[in-house]
DNA sequence: GCTTTTAGCTAACACCGTTAGCCAAACCTG
DNA sequence: CAGGTTTGGCTAACGGTGTTAGCTAAAAGC
């Protein structure tokens, strides 16, 4: 019996791939273990468990998602940092939705949780956007966390096809953007 | 052997109350049972499977939801009235996360299922608010989009626990109520 | 009051996650 | 290169969960 070289990074590299494709509900060990062609339970020898393997590709997922919003605003700065960092976010989350399912109700067990760094460091991609509006400290909290829900609730009530109704939906995205840029301006001015 | 009589509408309810105890995740079959006094397979003489149960309880919350926030509005107009329906869906989010979280990820099947009226009739509670701002038409499904896209990512991330850092929660969420209004002010007095 | 329907039961199966324990491949170390 | 050690794979087995089949007795209808 030849060894399949597996590592956890390979483990829950597949476990993302097929999460992405089948969908996370439908990851299951067997399934898995059949992709990197090997027994269901020599999968423990990489991962403890199911939980484990879940909070990885939350991992994963998270500092792709990072690494593709960081590198989209390079060079922009205001709303065109906005709307590159919001529609990175999107197509991440459409391209990857299996993974970036992942990331949901995963809490970080501490501030040193892999999950916790990558997280922040997803978060600065939208901090980064932000400086560029000039926004008041006290401000800046809050309108972080309406980034993420704002993109958060759009991409994940797409994936889920909560959309049911008429208008595009790209032209939609655009429009919130639009939406919030013009906010966001607004606040900045409220300093001068 | 008496009967427990029990009818669909009782194991759905039941299902949802005891999701909003122990979390979707952890609602089991058994425990559905055990909970209304009854067997594990006298379940599916009333419900047709887990994934039945699971549209049901989604069906109820959506229906409740739209009752909450219909209600929530009624007497008021503009930013009460947004503030009103934004905050009536966050506290019923965060009263029933459980059957709450059963809405994430169903689809309706077509546009008579019970699950897209019910989502119509949430639906008709923001749009009702919208026609307080005077928005033109090409924006109101954006807008609509938007609404639904806030408060369903700002609930979901809560529930998920998923705001790690400082700033206080329900701050967050006036601020957040705040911001939006100023923008569909905005966007009214484009009209004008 | 008898028949029909149906809501409950037990028994059993399939599938999934997981653990235990074995064995051979790879990797040190002298 | 030979020896032991580590380790990544395997089979076997258990517990739990969703589900189906088939029976029986309680309720409903004529």
């Amino acid at each position: 019996m030849p060894r399949a070289g597996l590592d956890p990074a390979a483990v829950v590299a597949a476990g993302a791939a097929l999460a992405d494709e089948v969908g996370l509900a439908n990851l299951t060990m067997g399934l898995l273990a059949e992709r990197v062609g090997v027994r269901t339970p020599s999968l423990y020898k990489h991962v403890s468990g199911q939980e484990d393997l879940n909070r990885r590709i939350a991992v994963l997922a998270m500092s792709q998602a990072a690494d593709a919003m960081g590198s989209a605003i390079q060079g922009y700065a205001g709303r065109d940092a906005l709307a590159a960092a919001a529609r990175a976010l999107r197509t991440f989350v459409m391209e990857h939705p299996g993974r970036y399912a992942a990331t949901i109700g995963v809490e970080p067990s501490g501030p040193d949780d892999p999950l916790a760094t990558e997280g922040r460091r997803a978060m600065d991609a939208f901090a980064a956007v932000l400086r560029g509006y000039e926004i008041e400290e006290p401000d800046v909290d809050h309108a972080l966390r309406m980034l993420r829900s704002l993109c958060h609730g759009f991409a994940t009530l797409q994936a889920a096809g909560g959309f049911q109704w008429s208008a595009d939906i790209d032209e939609s995205f655009e429009w919130l953007i639009a939406f919030t840029d013009q906010g966001l301006r607004a606040l900045g001015q409220r300093r001068a």
